[in-house]
DNA sequence: ATGCCTCTGTTCGCTACCGAACATACGCGG
DNA sequence: CCGCGTATGTTCGGTAGCGAACAGAGGCAT
């Protein structure tokens, strides 16, 4: 099956003489779950566009513990501290979903942004979103239940995973999520006891997202709307 | 006394034939305490380049609660939504500390944005780091203590006011750090024991830098490192 | 089948913070 | 200098989540 920019709506929308000069500058690449694709501090040598991977961007605190700030899929694109004007990105970038990706070196990129205003229009409207999506993530972490946070979690990532069912441990899940393990487990076995989810080590299955909507903090549906506000 | 374009970092070091004319098409405006520069929402019909104002942004949340997640002075501006091409800002943009500031409506804005490069590039510059301070206020606000959390702010508050006195009340910190008014009593009257700082009645003193930056999380120091890194 | 490793479930005591209520104390305007 | 409003200090019981430790339980390799 070959990609093409339509996958990823930041590039879909593009007029097509761009789209297709786009697309001849990147790479398709399969991206592995728990790939690295920056460390924190690290200089930026490509930018993604997901077409079907999804991956978290922590930002990382006292060595060792972490916060997963924002969740990003086939509607947004990583590394755009480029777009910036700065070639590193203080946030670990994990992928969290396999699955395919647009990769553009970096001088294709900015060569890319200056010749094609609708792409950094788009670009910087994107940068907007996330930018407000880091912000409401902090008030949220802040204010909202562990089970709210999850059922967040769970519909962020059902919307950027093409099935059901994908994999998370209870591990996992604290450290996106900045609490304990046993806080993860409590607020699954209730989702679970709801009938919302179903897991077993690691797979986790999607049974009800009207419910898992219903459980969520309303930052879920906040989020969607800025991004459909802006970009949609 | 004339404000030039000096008093604001992002400004002071633009070729001198861009500053005159950006300063040519900017007012001078002097900022209430507690003035609303936009509300949530609301389109932006000027961008502030504070001189010696503060100004705090605030992300609400479920119609009552709020948490700061940043503080601009005059090492920054606000309003940069419009750089990335939205006329809109989802934060609530509280004059903190009154003082001057450079307006300028939002045409002329535009209309340097593309005329001067080094406005544009220094800008971006600037979204960068304020979006990555967002970040790393998500982290700060879950994992550290409400005393080093109100150090953290005393010393950001302190470095954008040009004395060691300013004004804020228990009942606006707890609004500004997202916690009860109690938490922040316990945590100031903590700090005032060990002589870091005094109060009374609204009027917090710094008494000791030196300790205050000992009190406070690592993110005070970090922020301001990728400032200067960025910017610097 | 056996054993091992990982993932999940549960428990314990503990802490930081919550929500509410009430007590004091400063300082301004009359 | 009196009174009132606002700011600060203190207390109470309650809760979400912490850190650590341990007990099952599913799945994979041998």
């Amino acid at each position: 099956m070959k990609a093409t920019v339509a996958a990823n709506r930041l590039l879909a929308t593009l007029p097509q003489a761009d789209s297709r000069r786009i697309l001849a500058s990147c790479d398709q690449v399969e991206l592995q779950s728990h790939d690295v694709l920056y460390e924190a501090g690290a200089p930026l040598r490509h930018v993604y566009f997901p077409t079907s991977a999804f991956i978290s961007l922590v930002t990382p605190l006292d060595a060792c513990a972490g916060l997963e700030v924002a969740l990003v899929g086939n509607e947004g694109m990583v590394g755009s501290a480029l777009l910036l004007g700065v070639a590193v990105s203080p946030l670990n970038h994990l992928v969290q979903g396999a699955g395919g990706a647009l990769r553009m070196d970096t001088a294709s990129f900015k060569r890319e942004l200056l010749r094609c205003n609708a792409l950094r229009l788009r670009l910087n409207r994107y940068a907007y979103v996330k930018m407000h999506q880091f912000a409401q993530t902090a008030a949220c972490t802040r204010f909202h239940m562990v089970e709210a946070r999850l059922a967040r979690w769970l519909l962020m990532t059902h919307d950027r995973s093409a099935s059901d069912v994908f994999y998370a441990t209870h591990e996992f899940l604290a450290y996106m999520l900045g609490v304990r393990r046993v806080g993860i487990t409590r607020a699954a076995t209730a989702l679970q006891r709801q009938s919302l989810i179903g897991y077993s080590r690691g797979h986790i299955t999607v049974l009800d997202r009207r419910g898992l909507e219903a459980k969520s903090c309303g930052c879920y549906e906040a989020a969607n709307e800025l991004y459909e506000r802006v970009l949609g």
